[in-house]
DNA sequence: GTCTATAAATCGATAGAC
DNA sequence: GTCTATCGATTTATAGAC
């Protein structure tokens, strides 16, 4: 297949990586990525520091692993809107699975789309980048007005912003999917 | 007049604190707020570590006095728009004067909403969640529906979200906030 | 207002025992 | 896999001279 590209690895973790994994998760959405030093997430587990390179021996590893989890998934979904036959529907389908996996992990997506930190490591990231450009081509539909860029920023905007908001913080997976996916796409209709 | 509250100080500031609140916001939005140390504040200046404290005695100080630039702006908005006689015309006012301030302050309104250091520093300020109580309840106009509450959260989303998106980056004031302001019209009024 | 110098704490990261 | 102990760099913040 012409420009393939191998899938973004979620290498399987051992249960000692999946518990450093979730508590830095819990600690870079409360206190930013910065904010969190591997003193703070060994000290979440209960352990030392030493236990905690011994399964990752940088910062940024843990970083890495944290995007993964998402940005496994947003590939998966760019590869499934790019099969698709109609641009239009295309885009349908990668808002929803852009929406399905932010809503699920919601820490996690906000983490990932407002950290400073994150949006950095990732601007430095190749092969993140390339799944951004192809998100984006797809989202923009070949059109590249200022009005197009405008609604493709507020579509990613809406969906890393309203899944953190405070105001829907106690709403459950399945009426926040709904919810936004209805109201995006009378934001498109209105193209 | 009752309820009345004292408006966000914006005290007049030194030459000198001009400049280092200049140089913070730059590294703020690039670097994070966590990411960012009172000596890159100094190094970007030309001067000496002690040079900042002898204007501002904590980092927390510096942090207070870029989210007052945005958030005095922020309350002049929700006053306008409580001052409306009718709650759909000072919904209006308000988002009009959000995004205002959000497109001509990208860059602190990126930092105000996105870094998690200013959203825990602002969660432990009196003053700003007073602000922040208000503009929900103006924004959400006596509806308090998981759809309003979904729809609020877009909008706040949008705003913040939006105007740091790269897509948008070279898209002069006029055109992003013409744009944004019609759009999410759109979004509201399809309630 | 700006400097040098320094204190006390914490950072990311490593060595080596168990 | 987890520990203790430590390195060197960097952090916030202060003291005191100019």
């Amino acid at each position: 297949m012409a420009g393939a590209t191998k899938p973004l690895g979620s290498p399987a973790k051992s249960a000692a990586q999946t518990r450093i994994i979730d508590a830095a998760v819990d600690l870079f959405s409360e206190h930013g990525i910065g904010g969190t030093s591997l003193q703070m997430i060994a000290d979440a587990l209960g352990v030392t520091k030493a236990a905690v390179y011994h399964q990752y021996n940088t910062k940024d590893e843990i970083i890495l692993a944290v995007a993964e989890i998402v940005l496994a998934r947003l590939e998966a979904a760019v590869v499934a809107a790019e099969a698709e036959r109609s641009s239009v529907r295309g885009r349908e389908v990668l808002i929803a699975g852009m929406i399905d996996v932010a809503v699920e992990r919601r820490r996690i997506a906000g983490v990932l789309q407002r950290d400073p930190v994150m949006l950095r490591f990732l601007d430095n990231h190749e092969p993140f980048r390339r799944v951004m450009t192809r998100l984006n081509r797809v989202l923009m539909g070949g059109v590249s007005t200022p009005r197009a860029r405008v609604q493709v920023a507020m579509i990613t905007g809406i969906i890393g912003g309203a899944v953190i908001h405070p105001l829907v913080f106690d709403l459950d997976d399945e009426s926040l999917r709904s919810h936004l996916l209805k109201q995006v796409k009378t934001l498109l209709r209105a193209r």
